[in-house]
DNA sequence: CGGTTTCTTGAACGAGGTCAAGTTGTGTGG
DNA sequence: CCACACAACTTGACCTCGTTCAAGAAACCG
């Protein structure tokens, strides 16, 4: 197994593993950790909240993965509106693009740590190693199904359903279930869902009142009924 | 070059090249055609207008080309809507799936012909030639671009906004400028959009009013005015 | 603590949805 | 070739949900 993606295989994604998911199943656990030394290609870096790991129109020299921290890759519009395109936690890969530049931004949400991989040194790796391409293969369809997950979130009417799923998806991504603690402010999360601050908080205020969550502290989610989320979320 | 890809290849993309563009530039032009003798694991088959190519849960044994006509990718959700995630015209490759079944439906729009393609002997293929690998990798990397496009589009606020991006978006994809002849009706493009039929076609008719757009049918528009579209996508 | 950011809540407004006709277009059979 | 039927599209009137604007409360941090 070649060493410039060690790194990355680090959640039970080794590449012989990865040649026999390419196309098949990329459902390998994500809690599964391996030691490993870092290689040469990759280089971890820390992020203070708010800061920039890379901004829209930025040569995508690398592309990286969250080690801790939470990061969101976003889009800054003419009108001065943000719309966040997803957001990133410990294990997760971002930073890919099909061109020569990167077609997002990606920001710290909160302090972090980010391992950062030379885009030219896995191509090289690429063309000697079928299952380096194979194991990048399915971080992008990962990447993709999240995309198209988001899409459908994203067309899908009223404000309660869009909320329903977001706490869904940050509860299958959070260590322990029935409490989520949310790392991003109200307004990143209106940002992610198409919603305003203020119709974000409405609306976690009126599942709370309904039983459906407990708010103990404005970003500590306590989920009393997730079936009734899951009933919204259809 | 393997065979099994050669009809996925017929737009531009030898695997040589496709190897150099992996994770660097995908952009390979779309237009021009090679000779071709169609390979043992692909199978060409024509649809009737409103046929389903698969369903959603169907297993994900092949993955498809459009040869002609258009396709759509759709979800139905529980309380009856639809939501489009995206259409495909002549030249697209779609259905690839992480998991083993397909998440979505596909159907055709119109008339048209597929090329269907065997995942297992692309697999198959895979193992044994990296370009391989690298060529399907810039089909998804083309994929996960438009669904993060689609995802940008239904965040952003209001219908003129969306339909002014459709509009861009086809007219991109047409073969000449100045006139699209859409296929797909007004509550295809409704729920591609996340709008309803009815303001799909108020907008429209408001395009039409500010002689952006003039329309000779229904579903032939004539670009008057490509810069104020451009103004409100921005 | 005091200052600042974040979050909540209220009231009024408006874009888009809903419901309901009409109109245009298209294909089919007489 | 026309008449009919059906589907797709347009338009109008009303209503709803989410936005906007504004104020106040809570949480965070030096």
């Amino acid at each position: 197994m070649p060493t410039s993606l060690a790194v990355l295989a680090d959640n039970g994604f080794a590449a012989a593993q990865a040649a026999t998911a390419f196309l098949s199943r990329t459902s390998a656990p994500a809690d599964r950790f391996e030691p490993h030394s870092a290689p040469r290609s990759s280089t971890i870096m820390p992020f203070i909240a708010g800061s920039e790991i890379y901004a829209e129109g930025d040569q995508a020299v690398s592309f990286y993965k969250v080690v801790s921290g939470v990061v969101r890759s976003c889009k800054f519009l003419s009108d001065g509106r943000r719309q966040i395109d997803a957001f990133y936690v410990a294990g997760d890969v971002f930073g890919f693009e099909a061109g020569l530049q990167h077609g997002l931004s990606a920001e710290a949400v909160n302090d972090c740590k980010i391992i950062s991989f030379s885009r030219r040194s896995l191509e090289a790796g690429v063309a000697k190693d079928a299952g380096m391409a194979q194991e990048m293969f399915s971080y992008v369809m990962r990447s993709l199904e999240r995309s198209r997950a988001h899409s459908l979130l994203l067309g899908r009417g009223n404000a309660a359903q869009k909320l329903a799923s977001f706490l869904l998806e940050m509860t299958s991504r959070a260590p322990a279930d029935e409490v989520i603690d949310l790392v991003m402010t109200r307004q990143d999360i209106a940002d992610y869902l198409g919603l305003t601050m203020e119709t974000v908080s409405r609306t976690l205020s009126q599942f709370e009142r309904d039983g459906v969550i407990a708010l103990s502290l404005a970003r500590r989610v306590h989920l009393k009924n997730p079936t009734a989320l899951r009933n919204l979320d259809s």
